[in-house]
DNA sequence: ACTCGCGGGACCGCCCGTTCAT
DNA sequence: ATGAACGGGCGGTCCCGCGAGT
């Protein structure tokens, strides 16, 4: 999909220094989600790479432009595995539920690297600056996302009118926070298991009152 | 209560180290609390008190032992806000309720600060060593206290029968990361506030069953 | 001789790197020689070559490095000023003697600076360390080279058959030694008159038993 | 000669402060024969002797006061052992065997302990001050007994007459810095036997000129 | 256009010798 | 004789630019 080619005219496909600079990027996300943004340094990044540390900079202005680069490319990644599949199952509650399945097998699935979205918001959370702006940015936009797809539901009448959507996604968060920290610190292979049956329950409480 | 003491009668104030030691810890709580575990750096933190690097150092052996100071501190710090005052709330569900309105408040407290159990969580969920094994103990001990508090609701029959402790402190947990979440990164005026509502929610849900 | 060269026609000039990390030896020698090995310091090193300390550094991966390249460095200049002028001299007696007095001439000229192979010798004989072997072999490289230079005076039969070779390096390097000793510690103008003096008689010693 | 003594009439015994203080200079002595009267550093001879740093410092002004006091001390253990016995033998010949016996054999005792006169010749020879001042007293000094054993040898008519007394004491010294050499870096076992070796011959070579 | 070699400056954790009040 | 503190220096690592090479 990706041959590099020198001297052609009206180039559609992309540059060398495109190439390097996406599987830069691709490294730093692997260290990033281990070590934190924090811990993405430039000299291991380039040992990893196996290019020069210089060679490696002039790629981004600076340390903080190559952990933008992957925060957006972490957004990127992350959307494409939870959100557009999920996009294939008819609108309401079956796309919520994909939805939130996809996240948590995400999450389950980087429980051995790391979620960035996750481990950055209590990396950033007190460091002002323009990447604490674009993560929150970003944190918004997937609530959003999320916000969306509930309201949807709603409207399809697959949960109750009337219902708190802030409150739900707030909870929904919480799972997948409670899962990650689960998952990670604690090393519990269960807490997928846990996670799913939380928001299973989750849904249940909101479905036992659209009955009502 | 255990205070050394050599032959001097009586002697209640502490010594001279050990109230700079308590000082230092103190600070270093404020400044862990906001840059992180990692983010305490011996220089900025000799500033912070005043002294300097190699007299603030003496104290402790290596920034491994400050760090791991913090941790017991702010530990012991954390009982005496959450879980102490709670116990005098009488067995079961009132104490149950207690802990964990005192527990939001404290995280809403802490909103401006930081708590190091939960940013310790990400910063360490990746990087063996005494400081993770630490903080995974501590964790787990008040996980502990928390089941210890669910149990005695049970043992009470405040709460259903049978019902899965565990998963209860897993979702509790995650409604507490949840609203860290929210007030810390997106500065979320109303997180206690969804927050003590989701709690209300999840205890409701097991009240309706225990109806049943 | 074994210059890097990638593809450049015939660049005979090193590189500035090379220039540059070959000054820093040069001036690394001159201090392990006055201050000792365990003296070199990499701020005064700095200091000295106009370098900063991390720029200094990065030619060397640790100090440890630095030192060896001290190391190494010295014993070729020691080789090419000691043994390599007195190999033009025919085998035999005449190259041994001209062996020794370019040692004892060296061991003078180097009476401001300091020998390393000497004064390393003290410093490292109890502390254990790649150092210490590399210095260990040094010194059995140069005692092998001396033994050989003697086996061949005794082939050439300008030595006595079945004289005791080892005996005759150890008295021998025991005069440099005293040299070494009376020179750049007791400052005495004689040293190197006494020395020659000393080592003469040693020959005059083993020629006397020639002729018995 | 010297005992101190501050108010009491005719006291014998020496004060807790000069038993401490003598306890500590013999810690020292051994800490500097290993580490070098540079390695000998005040905290970790603190805690070899279990003192607080400070206390420890209370006895000597200085760390440069407590490297003269280990200088000192070792002299005279080191003339309480190799010259003081010797006396005894009768002057000439055999009162300088004796010696250069006794100072090969401390040497050779000295082997894994290392020799402070010797080795702090290298560490001192190129860092004037104090502390090499006394150093080149001690060696000049020792010397000087040699000097004088040798010349009662020829007063005793053991040794020819007009014979070069401090090239004997040159190459004497010689032998015992090439033992000390073989002994400690290269860790020959046949050291002592080597220079014991060399030492006769060295007697041998006068002795053959006196006959003739 | 891209990559690298080389160097700088700030800072890190740590340890040293030393002082001073107790 | 001690505990607390200090100033300075250590080896080492970080992120970052300049100039030159292909």
């Amino acid at each position: 999909m990706s041959l590099p080619q020198k001297t052609a005219p009206r180039r559609a496909r992309r540059t060398k220094g495109e190439q390097t600079r996406g599987a830069i990027v691709q490294a730093a996300i692997e260290q990033a989600a281990s070590q934190g943004l924090e811990g993405l340094t430039i000299g291991s990044l380039a040992e990893r790479t196996g290019l020069s540390k210089s060679g490696l900079f002039a790629h981004f202005g600076s340390r903080e432009e190559l952990q933008m680069a992957v925060l957006h490319a972490y957004e990127q990644r992350f959307l494409a595995q939870v959100l557009r599949p999920a996009l294939e199952a008819p609108r309401g509650l079956p796309r919520l539920r994909a939805i939130c399945r996809l996240w948590l097998r995400q999450m389950a699935a980087e429980a051995d690297s790391g979620c960035i979205m996750v481990s950055g918001a209590a990396e950033y959370d007190d460091r002002p600056g323009p990447l604490r702006d674009e993560l929150v940015a970003m944190v918004q936009r997937w609530q959003g996302e999320l916000a969306r797809a509930v309201g949807q539901a709603v409207s399809e009448k697959h949960l109750p009118q009337g219902m708190d959507i802030a409150a739900f996604v707030f909870e929904t968060y919480g799972i997948v926070l409670a899962m990650h920290h689960e998952a990670r610190l604690l090393r519990n292979p269960r807490a997928l298991e846990r996670a799913t049956q939380a928001f299973e329950r989750l849904l249940e409480f909101q479905l036992s009152r659209q009955a009502a």
